[in-house]
RNA sequence: GGUCCUGUAGCUCAACUGGAUAGAGCAACUGCCUUCUAAGCAGUAGGUUAAAGGUUCGAGUCCUUUCAGGAUCACCA
């Protein structure tokens, strides 16, 4: 039982002993105290003022030494107007710190037995990834650590969208400008080959457009006739129809862009469980809206368009099939839906999309859910804002975009010039040196794209937003690093640090307690991160424990301690600090140092 | 126009889901390296939580209205 269930316990006792009213405890809740006052958790009096029919002081004080009367843990309390303040005594603390300190597999809760995918990244393959795909990786790949962590099995899926008008307007301009360039020739990596003739094809279509519209016709029609345009809705016949030479292309194109994307992901620390891939999966979902129809889930219109009525739930109607039988994009969406849930039995199936797809993942689900799939309820969409930049949005078919193989050079760049400045590698090699700035340069990125709250837009500023110091990154793999050298040298002049080292320990420090506390919390926020799949209440997390850790660090001595005991302990408590942050930022994806 | 999201210190973000005097970091200023890593620590300053009403013992948090920014409402993906 922990100590938060003893306290809760005794009170719902003083309840049902002292106002003889009967309250469960798991219906009670503690809160911690704030700092200004003394005490460890605070018991809100107020909802209850009419069953002790006391006034607030007088009912605290009757619960509070109650509690000091009847509850082992308790040392001591306060009220301070409504507020309940109550002290948990040090052998306490001390317990609960010997059994995580001997716990096994720390953050790692117990298995759930239940099957969860998690679907991110979802590149189209005309272009290179760029910042917004950076969060959406980052965000993808950190929620599935913490789903892992919170006992699911966890699938990482990547719908990779690799056909469509979009990748044949690559195709069509490298057909015109390309002169048989590949990755190789041109020394340009193949997803980068790729975008440069997505961005051709994009300039040489407005310079045909505004030709067209200098002849006298609209701008809706030039788009509409432009030779390119045309050339490129031709294409994309041509490869559903399976030409020959057309799939040859587009097989070659795609396969540098592989080649480029599996160099940023692994770049970005990112990996799948399971590619799907659109030229696969767009052609499904023609037997749901069949299904769909025979439930009167969907009905048709007169021009054979198949339709969903969602306006009882408070949506408008949706096209779900064109009029001449092909598909949309939900079509596919709900075939898509099908086939994972056919491929893996999944309870569960979270997609990490922009939030500009709200809607369409509102409608999806309900569709889903309509028509009875077993995973209906599900169904979760992961929806986060854009990132935007101080010049306005990012669009790539004019440039504007931070791209992601750069951003990623630059942060290591940057960290190995700050690292250098800061004369912090003397005894590294040059390989152990190219790690750590890879680590730093990645664990800043990383932590600044997920420590805000994934549905919150957020603004990105390439020359000030990322930084090394305060609630960054570094900073905690700063912290850790500061720790493993502390635990080096306790091994050199070989101090015990085992359970047995401080054992009977009578006195622990005010931040020696916060620590304890903090630390005690760590499970308790994998399971909130898991059930808000927010991958920021770690990451602020990391950042109060490090920052703690520090105020510890700064205020008490360790190896200066005369007291073997408390010395050990000390280095005890560091070395669970360590393990916390380490197996913390884990679940963001980012890798702690032993020095830096 | 309908629907949804967001609005907290100059900037970037928190606030344990309705609790005490709204907290951190950056930027500014002041201290602390002869003891375990100063990418650190301590401190000063910075707020009408966009605005106005309401709900109640209590509201940044819930409800209503207004304002601002964004997204979305295609036989596009």
């Amino acid at each position: 039982m922990t100590i938060q269930e003893q306290i809760l316990n005794a009170i719902s006792e003083a309840f049902d002993k002292t106002f003889n009213h009967q309250v469960a405890a798991d219906s009670l809740t503690l809160q911690p105290t704030r700092k200004e006052f003394e005490g460890n958790y605070t018991f809100v009096l107020f909802p209850f003022l009419k069953v002790t029919r006391m006034k607030p002081e007088d009912s605290g004080e009757k619960i509070g030494q109650y509690l000091v009367d009847h509850c082992a843990v308790v040392s001591g309390f306060n009220v301070v107007k409504g507020f309940l303040n109550i002290s948990v005594n040090e052998e306490s603390w001390l317990s609960v710190f010997q059994n995580l300190f001997q716990k096994e597999n720390l953050g790692q809760l117990p298995p759930k037995d239940q099957k969860v995918m998690v679907e991110f990244s979802s590149p189209n393959t005309n272009k290179p990834l760029h910042l917004g795909h950076l969060r959406n990786n980052f965000l993808g790949f950190a929620v599935s650590e913490i789903l892992s962590a919170n006992g699911y099995e966890v699938i990482k899926a990547n719908l990779v969208n690799d056909r469509g008008i979009h990748i044949c307007k690559s195709m069509v301009a490298y057909q015109h400008f390309g002169e048989g360039e590949t990755p190789e020739s041109g020394g340009l990596k193949g997803d980068h080959l790729a975008g440069k003739y997505y961005v051709l094809f994009d300039k040489a279509f407005k310079k045909e457009i505004n030709e067209l519209v200098e002849k006298g016709l609209s701008e809706e029609d030039a788009k509409k006739q432009a030779p390119l345009m045309l050339e490129a809705q031709e294409m994309l016949r041509k490869w559903e129809a399976g030409d020959e030479e057309t799939v040859t292309l587009w097989k070659t194109m795609n396969s540098w862009v592989y080649e480029g994307f599996d160099a940023t992901y692994t770049k970005m620390g990112v990996s799948f469980d399971k590619y799907y891939y659109e030229s696969d999966t767009y052609l499904l979902g023609k037997n749901i809206v069949e299904e769909g129809l025979e439930k009167g889930v969907f009905f048709k219109k007169d021009n054979g368009s198949v339709w969903a009525d969602l306006t009882a739930e408070g949506l408008d109607e949706k096209l779900v099939l064109r009029g001449d039988g092909t598909s949309v994009y939900i079509t596919q969406d709900m075939g898509t839906a099908d086939l994972k849930y056919e491929d893996f039995k999944i309870n569960q199936s979270v997609y990490v999309v922009g939030n500009e797809q709200d809607y369409h993942f509102d409608v999806l689900f309900k569709i889903m859910r309509k028509l009875g799939r077993p995973y209906g309820q599900g169904l979760f969409h992961l929806s986060y804002g854009m990132v935007d930049l101080p010049t306005g949005k990012m669009k790539s078919r004019e440039g504007t975009v931070v791209d992601a193989d750069d951003l990623m050079q630059e942060m290591i760049d940057t960290a190995a010039s700050h690292t250098k400045e800061l004369g912090k590698i003397d005894g590294f090699s040059e390989e152990q040196a190219k790690e750590l700035y890879e680590m730093l340069g990645l664990g800043a990125l990383k932590y600044f794209l997920l420590k805000v709250d994934p549905k919150k837009r957020m603004l990105f500023n390439p020359q000030e937003s990322i930084e090394f110091q305060g609630n960054t990154g570094p900073f905690i793999q700063y912290s850790h690093a500061r720790i493993a050298s502390i635990l080096r040298k306790a091994d050199q002049i070989g101090v015990n640090y085992t359970a047995e080292g401080f054992d009977g320990l009578s006195h622990i420090e005010e931040g020696e307690k916060e620590l304890i506390i903090l630390l005690n919390n760590f499970e308790k926020k994998i399971a909130q991160a898991g059930e808000e799949l927010s991958p920021s209440v770690i990451a602020q997390y990391m950042f109060d424990l490090a920052k703690e850790y520090n105020r510890f660090y700064a205020e008490l001595p360790i190896f200066s301690e005369e007291n073997e005991k408390v010395r050990s302990f000390r280095v005890a408590l560091s070395a669970q600090v360590a393990k916390t942050l380490k197996s913390g930022m884990k679940l963001l994806g980012i890798k702690v140092p032993e020095r830096m």
